[in-house]
DNA sequence: GTCTATAAGAAGATAGAC
DNA sequence: GTCTATCTTCTTATAGAC
């Protein structure tokens, strides 16, 4: 679907339109952000884009939308397993130190490298102040959800009980928040990649060694 | 120095250009400000503050300078006291659960609610993509120098026995990106604030009751 | 230092041919 | 659907009087 895949030449105008969009609105903020910049990456002019959206708002708009889908989506899927627990609890039955490293590092990876995924969070960290919802879209992605999903996993682990705690909810919080924070570290500064990879072992590892068996 | 304190009229105009314009670029970034919304803030006209600044760059980069002046204030301040570690540890002597929630409280309340370290934190938001340079400024201030600082902190209760690791820097961080991501769920949705001190108060409860006591 | 008037240029968007 | 030509508006910045 992405540049990444290498079947850039094959997406329709439309959709290539919002794709590059998202890079350039992902990188410089929507008002640096010229109409022509995006037509010239497409391979078209100006005007010619006008024929698909019906001015530069509408663009924004759209990757929005498209978002907001995929979000509906994800959160089916989590949803349907979150209500079957017998099927989560499979999976993390016999869960270990390093099976929690390996959730940790994946999630971060997934995080990190997917090139939609990043492109999308760098745009709303730029408009997430123009207004409200744009504030509630950034808060439901990049709070609310990973803590009510992740909240579910550990959950999980505590009824097994591979993790100890009276308060999920903030169990979760301390799991989460410095992933996040070294996600976006490496949003601003690609460069420290291999020295927040280090802190994210790091804080798996103590995380795990501080609600596992510590009592 | 700022609008809060009802000094406003006293500012002499240089400096309530900088003020005004902090403002308006931390709510809706460099480029969605006009050099005219400045001046009608600050009750001139546009072109009379070009006797001020160059251009509209110009008072951007004094925005920053500024801050970096009194981030090195800061860092010297920090410096001292952190290389005299008796005058700190007499500080922190005697520090049980309620001392750590009240420095924790204190803490995101001055980061939540000083209106310039707020404005100047939500510029940077905003900003941080377009140069290296302000990507430095932002991990600097709120990543770097936060956990040098309250790892000094935190080390010393360590040395004192209050809390307990093998890992300081890793604790710091357990401690600083909740508070951190609370902060910043308070940046963009102001009406989440009693939540969000909620589950800073647990998180800091938390924190304490695995780090200090449970072994 | 502040004003009015205005230049200079950029950027979004439309018209109409092909 | 894409192009060239063009319009319109907005925005930065300057000129020069007071």
């Amino acid at each position: 679907m992405t540049k990444d895949g290498g079947t850039w030449e094959f997406m329709d105008t439309k959709h290539r339109i919002l794709d590059e969009a998202l890079t350039l609105f992902s990188e410089k903020g929507y008002a640096n952000v010229y109409v022509s910049d995006i037509a010239e990456r497409v391979g078209i002019k100006a005007p010619s884009l006008y024929k698909h959206y019906r001015n530069k708002r509408a663009i924004f708009d759209a990757i929005i939308d498209e978002m907001n889908h995929r979000f509906e989506q994800q959160a089916q899927a989590l949803s349907i397993s979150g209500t079957d627990p017998t099927a989560d609890a499979e999976v993390y039955k016999n869960m270990d130190e390093e099976h929690l490293i390996k959730l940790g590092n994946d999630l971060f990876r997934y995080y990190l490298h997917d090139s939609y995924t990043k492109r999308f969070r760098k745009m709303l960290t730029l408009e997430q102040f123009q207004d409200q919802e744009l504030a509630r879209v950034y808060s439901q992605q990049y709070f609310d959800m990973p803590l009510s999903y992740q909240g579910m996993l550990l959950g999980l682990m505590v009824s097994q009980g591979l993790l100890v705690t009276g308060n999920v909810p903030i169990m979760t919080l301390q799991f989460y928040a410095p992933i996040y924070m070294l996600l976006t570290v490496c949003d601003r500064e690609p460069s420290r990649e291999q020295e927040t990879m280090e802190l994210l072992e790091g804080h798996i590892r103590q995380f795990d060694q501080l609600y596992g068996r510590n009592f």
